[in-house]
DNA sequence: ACGTCCACTTAGGATAACGCAG
DNA sequence: CTGCGTTATCCTAAGTGGACGT
């Protein structure tokens, strides 16, 4: 067991030999797995003495029992909120200065050329480059990127520049163009330097030491100056992102540690010593005004942790949600409207897995809603649909303005309250109007210690892979068609979600090629199939070893081409239901992933079939702690 | 009870890297 | 070896929810 005199000791060795240079991963560029309180992590000191300490050789169910342990440690270790000990890093890296157009590069106001000052030129160029996007032809980005443009204009360029009509761009946009082309053609010489060169930027920034790992940062460089691209109707889409400099910087880091240094010339806007925080750099963004953050990569132990806390509040869900159920069916014929609308309101969150719908300061973002923001115009009432009873029918926008369409039969006690609910009431007005995503929270916490409404979403999703895994896989099927089970449950929670994506610009042709290559696999498969006839007869004249043999190969070639077409045909079923659908969100937010470990275990598919490297080391600690049995 | 701030998770699209057929 | 489609990674916007002050 861990003692803590021995981890402040090594914390201390640690410490002293920390060099953000040294390699972190083996020449063959593949991460070593190492074990560490159930965490494993790319960045993970080796060649350590003390490592033997952590990597002692143990049977595989005691270390597992000892991480368990260590977790509940890891638990107490941090009271009050505190979040580390020991936090230190180099900083964050900013966006390459701006490098004024070479002089053939032109911009015209109607139809005459004009030279730019660099503030407005670069501004211009952030609108060059998106000519080709949809942003650009839509009202609110123009009038938002006008403004601000005018802003960086010298008044020379402000007194001539009045319409964003006369601009012609069309140069700045051909030679972005060209030079990504450039970059594409670049010799293999030249592109091994870049990605050298990013190699050596990430060893240097995008590791930090905290306590006593070195962890992989997730987001390293400031975020560049550009146009806003808010997502749906937002109404500062366009605007100008401004350029962040040191000064609006703050750094977070422990007092003991070896601070980041500024540029050359510059100062940090603060420097503070925040451990009850996990965040290493923040700054203000100037279009919304909040906050961003450099914080951690999700596998890193404080990441993790948080992660593997959330799926054990869910499955704490799952042993009271009975209990909650009967409640809320109760609060139905509460006298109390507050409380009707609160029952209704986690009776979707829970039956549809919406989110909960706080409150949005309205013209500062898009027009979007969740369940308790939920407005009268957002739904419809059927008593009779398509012979079904009490259908209730949604059509909202929710987070990114994605698109809620759904039509449902309800409980008829839920029913009646909708109605009762819209009573009286405008399309615009809250169906709600009682209830906000604060109160009915403070409800929930007082039904379960840490529940909010979005558990329910973890909840439905995990119970829900978990119980179409059980009920889609067949254990006699291939490992092709087991994935594809798979990936059916991953659909299903997707679906339940309502995860989705645009259809892929290619999708229409990548489908026709595997279909022609379907075919085709088809032909050879009774050509073959034809081959091993005539062998067969032959084999049978002849009766010799040889001819024998034939047949024999034949035979193999022939399962062999079977396989490869019931591959392919999987993988067509698999593209086809996936076209407008994520799986990506819910496998990496809302799926406890010792479900599918568990799975994998069960089944003997490789895991790799499952996550890739980055899922792998994200749910390191699940593919430590969860065996073939493993119960969500 | 309400508004505001802050910290953190969740989200889809853009872009880079990879890998395979021709 | 090259071009093209797929997959992985990057990017950062857009949510959730708690704390705190009034």
């Amino acid at each position: 067991m861990f003692q803590p005199l021995f981890i402040y000791k090594f914390l201390t060795i640690f410490v002293l030999n920390f060099d953000p240079h040294f390699q972190v991963k083996s020449a063959d560029g593949k991460v070593k797995k190492e074990k560490e309180n159930g965490f494993s992590s790319p960045g993970h000191v080796k060649s350590e003495p003390e490592d033997d300490f952590y990597h002692s050789p143990k049977q595989e169910k005691t270390l597992k029992r000892e991480r368990e342990e260590d977790f509940e440690w890891e638990e107490e270790r941090y009271k009050d909120g505190v979040k580390w000990q020991f936090l230190e890093h180099k900083g964050p890296v900013f966006a390459p200065p701006y490098e004024a157009l070479p002089d053939h590069v032109k911009f015209y106001y109607d139809g005459k050329h004009m030279k730019l000052a660099p503030a407005a030129e670069e501004v211009s160029t952030f609108f060059g480059k998106m000519l080709d996007h949809d942003y650009t032809t839509k009202e609110v980005f123009r009038k938002n990127f006008f403004k601000d443009w005018r802003k960086e204009m010298n008044s020379e360029e402000k007194s001539k520049i009045t319409d964003l009509k006369k601009c012609d761009f069309n140069e700045i946009n051909d030679y972005f163009k060209a030079q990504s082309e450039i970059r594409k053609a670049m010799s293999k010489e030249q592109k091994l330097k870049i990605k050298e060169e990013n190699e050596r930027i990430l060893q240097e920034y995008g590791f930090c030491l905290m306590d006593n790992h070195k962890e992989r940062i997730a987001n390293f460089r400031i975020e560049p100056p550009g146009l806003f691209r808010g997502r749906g109707d937002h109404p500062k889409m366009g605007m100008l992102k401004r350029r962040s400099r040191p000064e609006d910087i703050i750094i977070n880091c422990s007092k003991d540690s070896k601070h980041p240094k500024p540029p050359p010339g510059t100062k940090w806007k603060e420097v503070r010593h925040d451990n009850k925080v996990t965040w290493l750099v923040s700054w203000t963004e100037n279009i919304q005004g909040s906050i961003k953050y450099i914080m951690l990569n999700p596998s890193s132990r404080i990441k993790g942790e948080k992660d593997w806390q959330k799926y054990e509040t869910a499955r704490r869900l799952k042993k009271c949600v009975d209990r909650i159920r009967s409640q809320y069916h109760e609060d139905w014929k509460s006298k109390e409207m507050r409380i009707r609308q609160r029952a209704v309101a986690l009776y979707f969150i829970d039956k549809l897995a919406l989110r909960a719908g706080n409150e949005k300061e309205e013209g500062e973002t898009a027009d979007t809603v969740g369940c308790c923001s939920l407005r009268v115009e957002h739904i419809n009432l059927y008593p009779e649909k398509d012979g079904q009873e009490f259908v209730v029918e949604f059509d909202f926008l929710g987070k990114d303005s994605i698109r809620y369409y759904n039509k449902v039969p309800v409980e008829k006690r839920a029913f009646k309250n909708l109605q009762l609910f819209m009573e009286n009431k405008a399309t615009e007005d809250d169906l709600f109007d009682r209830l906000n995503t604060s109160i009915l929270n403070k409800h929930l916490q007082e039904l379960m210690d840490g529940l909010t409404a979005k558990v329910f979403r973890t909840y439905n999703a995990s119970i829900t892979l978990q119980q179409q895994l059980k009920e889609l896989t067949s254990p006699d099927e291939n490992i092709p068609a087991k994935i594809l089970s798979y990936n059916r449950a991953n659909r299903a929670v997707a679906i339940l979600c309502n995860h989705q994506r645009a259809a892929p610009k290619t999708f229409e042709k990548s489908m026709q090629t595997l279909q022609a290559k379907i075919d085709a696999k088809k032909d050879q498969l009774s050509d073959a199939r034809r081959e091993l006839k005539s062998s067969k007869a032959d084999a049978k004249v002849r009766r010799d070893e040889k001819s024998k043999k034939t047949v024999e190969t034949r035979k193999k070639a022939i399962s062999r081409i079977e396989e490869q077409l019931m591959r392919m045909e999987v993988q067509a079923t698999d593209r086809e239901e996936n076209k407008q659908i994520a799986l990506g969100t819910s496998k990496l937010n809302y799926l406890d992933p010792r479900i599918s470990v568990a799975w994998c275990k069960k089944w003997d598919i490789p895991v790799e079939k499952i996550y890739n490297k980055t899922q792998r080391e994200k749910f390191a600690w699940a593919l430590d702690m969860a065996e073939d049995d493993y119960e969500f």
